[in-house]
DNA sequence: TAGATTGTTAATCGATTAACAATC
DNA sequence: TAGATTGTTAATCGATTAACAATC
């Protein structure tokens, strides 16, 4: 109450898992310290606004040295919560399931696939990441045994609505969403969505000013 | 040479492709026009901005109506270049790459997959999206005899920068990265990087917020 | 100490929004 | 005409960057 909640720009926050990728591939090639230009450079953001992000949440480096490696790392991950394992909940077993399920770029970063779902009875029972595929009859169930506030919304387009509201329902506050649908969720659950629609839209309008560009005589 | 460039800002063409969604949307229920207002509603973006950002390109309204939404459509889908068809190749034909040769909300933007490529050659000639698999040797030759411009890395980590690499000196333009490995591609090549992770970090941080205010006594 | 690089202030820049005259 | 909503200006807001004193 007396601890003022310290708004910080949504910007710094999407730029942290920027720095994060870079500083932990740092890490592994054994470089203990880094400076602000450099990451800048890797980064390709403007060195003195990393620094300006990191003070948002103190002051991590050493005047005239930079910042250590391995410290700066894990600051950055307990900043974000990354500094503890969370559980998801995959819905969705198809090719884009398992797509997710045998990516372990997740597992890196803590974040351990715990409970995958699916709505067709010959994939129940399977397996898929470490864990046994349910009947999305359980979701609730199972989701809420786990206490899982993730999941991942990986089925056909017309269902993504309907396991939004089973996943909403059954507790979970942060909806990765794979289908092209926009989907409704409720102001208390974050939403992301993954198109590749999207993405391929928005760079495709550089495209055509360059081809443009060298096609006008 | 007389024209400016017209320095249209960044933010404004990451939300057109968010407008042209809702929109096609809206002309599939069959609404005619559509106001500044409940398109704001729509997409959660300040009805002010929606004119504002739509005048860098021309007026398109109609004072005291509206939005006539059919022709608001075709200008957006002018302005980014996605009136005519787009030829893509993706590259690797795993699950990941069957999920996206598979998923038809490419076909309705006009980008049709026209190549696949896999490393792996009992991959080789079996069907994806509508072509038939080539042999990743065949790259080069396949995405310059189509003139592709467009290319997806579906590929495991490891091979990611070989086949930006590949794609790049074929003559691709723009790619999208689905593996976590950031490559490096030259400047005239727009990249776009599409890790679940980093997605997951920056959500994350809000969850652990109101986590820690329910948490905290 | 001299050199380097942070943390931080102040200046710049650009993007968002409110307001309203123009006009359908 | 009265009501609605755009296009556009001007005001606000916030984010980026340059600069530099503090300090390792």
């Amino acid at each position: 109450m007396s601890a003022k909640p310290q708004e910080i720009p949504e910007g710094v926050i999407e730029r942290l898992p920027l720095y994060l990728g870079v500083l932990i591939q740092l890490r592994h090639d054994g470089q203990s310290t880094v400076s602000s230009a450099r990451l800048g450079e890797l980064t390709d953001v403007n060195p003195a606004q990393i620094r300006r992000d990191l003070t948002h949440f103190g002051s991590f480096g050493k005047r005239g040295v930079g910042y250590d490696v391995p410290t700066l790392v894990e600051r950055i991950q307990h900043i974000l919560g990354a500094d503890h394992i969370h559980r998801l909940a995959l819905v969705g077993a198809g090719n884009l399931g398992a797509a997710i399920a045998n990516y372990d770029g997740l597992r890196q970063h803590g974040f351990h696939i715990t409970a995958v779902f699916d709505k067709d009875p010959r994939r129940v029972g399977e397996k898929a990441a470490d864990t046994i595929v349910h009947h999305i009859d359980e979701l609730a169930r199972v989701i809420s045994e786990q206490g899982i506030k993730i999941g991942i919304i990986a089925v056909p387009p017309e269902a993504a609505q309907e396991v939004a509201d089973m996943l909403t329902a059954a507790g979970v506050r942060i909806i990765l969403n794979y289908t092209p649908m926009l989907v409704r969720v409720p102001p208390d659950v974050t939403l992301h969505n993954t198109d590749p629609v999207h993405e391929l839209l928005h760079t495709l309008y550089y495209l055509s000013r360059t081809e443009d560009a060298s096609a006008s005589r």
